[in-house]
DNA sequence: ATGATTCATGTTAGCGTTATCATATACTAA
DNA sequence: TTAGTATATGATAACGCTAACATGAATCAT
């Protein structure tokens, strides 16, 4: 307990590292710091060196409270969810929490989980708008209730969203291409020589369902197979519907040799289900899913899925909100389209009972 | 477009409801609507009423970062982790978070999942301590890595520690008590009647393995049962773990009536062990794990859990380290245990093949 | 060479809040 | 009453930073 006493009067000096000490130390005034930290490009290449250099030994680190009040240009961005996955969550934060750390900005944590967003969409809109916020960041599914998106834009709330692509252009948004997505994994799933492809949809409120079934099609109708349609069934994103809609799939008169479901969750359910019948993944029966988060690695064996850039999501909505706020933006940088990726694990594999 | 630009015009000139107008309006100086704002007590009933009337009518919110530039405590506080569950990692996060902003601080994530924090504690630590940061929140499984603590200390970084009950008292730390906890629900499994309980371990590395060991043991102790070493099984906290070990156990000539894991995931994969043997849950077999993450509730039947009061373990692991540099530390505020909670959900229930 | 034009840096004045000290008012005790 | 003490409020100066303007040096065209 002395030890870290101590210590923190140790670091109350060191906390004093100011733009000040730093000006003296490399000796050009504060202005001239101020320039080299923020990067702008009106300092000679021989003083930016020395600045660098003082900044360095010392080990400075601009105050962003000083920052902020002197620039106002700090911003109070807040990043609302509904009871997310807790990994989809942790990808949001860590994404958002950086970008925000990066520029000054603060990121406040509203969670909606508590409130009624679906059923009193304004009520909720008016609470947040209510908070002083100077912008907010809507994660799905929030970003699809438009009565709420919209109050809060007439509120005078700038607002981001991070949504499945289903928005209109004009509308700041960040999203990723699902169908895309879908159309790339269950191509990957044919390649390996699967014909007999079941599909579990996702819960019918999510507009997210529909791209993904798009894809799902593509794929299908790429390869030139036909889609069963006793081969479509229902979900809602949870493990139980996952397990179910398997189950149902599995007792077929024919059974499919590969199930895709709409995310890992449902995904996860569908190899307890083989397991349950008997029949072990990838073996028996190959399954994959979508969004890779936790459960696709905890389960065995761990699932073939897409990657969605959860974090570099967030981080453009981050940035992207906040250029708009100070008006910063460019004509075209309204919205974002990320890249997803293809993760190949160990659900699956050649079809077993292959007609071929 | 044009729409948000506006808006963020107006929001910027909202954004100046500042102190000295709360002033102006309630006829009094700045200095006392400030005694207002943070309720100290030399401010008379009257005049008090007045100010705070001024401050509904002008909806003023205090501007934190110029109350921290005044105040000059705003620290930059280092959040440790090492491939947590995103569920924890999420948890901690919002804990953590709330408790930095309210007091003006700022949580900095520093992933080691990248580096080599057990085979290389020392050269871990020093990286850390050249990051600048004012001291630093270290969760598990890195909080039981002595020589990193111990080496981030003699760096003059202070460190907090969130941790199982396991550390000397001179240390700073949060933690909760697992041997309790785990006494408590193997004790509510004994009281729905069962008696062949048994037990999946944890990895020999994680001290909170010993203390949940340690809870287990008394539990059966205090109601006079004996255990059966065949009914203690090893798991490392993985899904597969507990797969493999729930099969092992059921396997045997007399199988257990109850499973208790040390963690959700392995309780989870208890659970498909016994639908891989043709058993349901909980009719055939109780199940029941710790954490309460997502998996508890993700798979099916929804675990009984332990729940880990896991934000308010960051959030009061912040403000005691908080604390403990500004120098403002209370006697015996060093160190802080939180309580756990019992969740009951559906995987327990009267053993089947009881032997009454 | 001369003023015009750039580029590089410095100076000054806040941003909104709180600490600190100063002042004014009310209350006590003799 | 008179000083003396407690109580309530105000004035002023930071906190660390950046915007905006001011200055000085270097470059240029003519």
């Amino acid at each position: 307990m002395e030890t870290l006493k101590k210590v923190a009067g140790i670091l109350n000096q060191k906390q004093n590292v100011t733009i000040k000490q730093v000006a003296l130390r490399a000796g050009v005034s504060q202005m001239t710091v101020s320039r080299v930290v923020n990067k702008q490009g009106l300092v000679k290449e021989a003083t930016r060196a020395k600045v660098q250099a003082a900044i360095d030994e010392l080990n400075y680190r601009p105050n962003l409270s000083a920052r902020r009040l002197a620039g106002g240009k700090s911003l109070y961005l807040g990043l609302v969810y509904h009871n997310p996955s807790p990994g989809y969550l942790t990808k949001i934060l860590v994404g958002g929490l950086s970008a925000c750390r990066e520029n000054g900005h603060h990121l406040v944590l509203e969670n909606l989980g508590l409130r009624a967003p679906f059923s009193e969409p304004v009520k909720t809109a008016e609470y947040l708008a209510g908070t002083g916020l100077d912008g907010v960041i809507v994660t799905p599914p929030l970003s699809d209730i438009e009565k709420f998106v919209d109050t809060l834009e007439h509120l005078g709330t700038p607002v981001i969203r991070i949504a499945a692509r289903n928005i209109e252009t004009d509308k700041l948004h960040v999203s990723m291409d699902d169908k895309a997505a879908v159309t790339k994994i269950v191509s990957h799933i044919i390649s390996k020589g699967h014909k007999d492809i079941a599909f579990i949809k996702g819960p019918e409120t999510h507009p997210s369902t529909y791209h993904r079934y798009d894809g799902f099609i593509q794929a299908m109708k790429a390869n030139g197979f036909k889609v069963n349609p006793d081969y479509i069934v229902g979900g809602d994103f949870t493990y139980k519907s996952g397990l179910d809609a398997a189950k149902l799939l599995l007792e077929s008169p024919k059974p499919p040799t590969a199930i895709y479901a709409c995310n890992d969750d449902m995904a996860a359910g569908a190899v307890t289900a083989a397991y349950m019948k008997g029949l072990t993944v990838p073996n028996d029966l190959s399954v994959a899913g979508f969004d890779d988060t936790e459960i696709a690695t905890n389960i065995w064996p761990a699932l073939t899925t897409i990657r969605q850039p959860i974090s570099e999501m967030s981080a453009c909505a981050v940035n992207l909100l906040a250029a708009n706020i100070l008006g910063e933006t460019e004509a075209d940088t309204q919205s974002a389209i990320l890249d997803f990726e293809l993760i190949e694990r160990d659900s699956i594999t050649l079809p077993n009972k292959s007609l071929k």
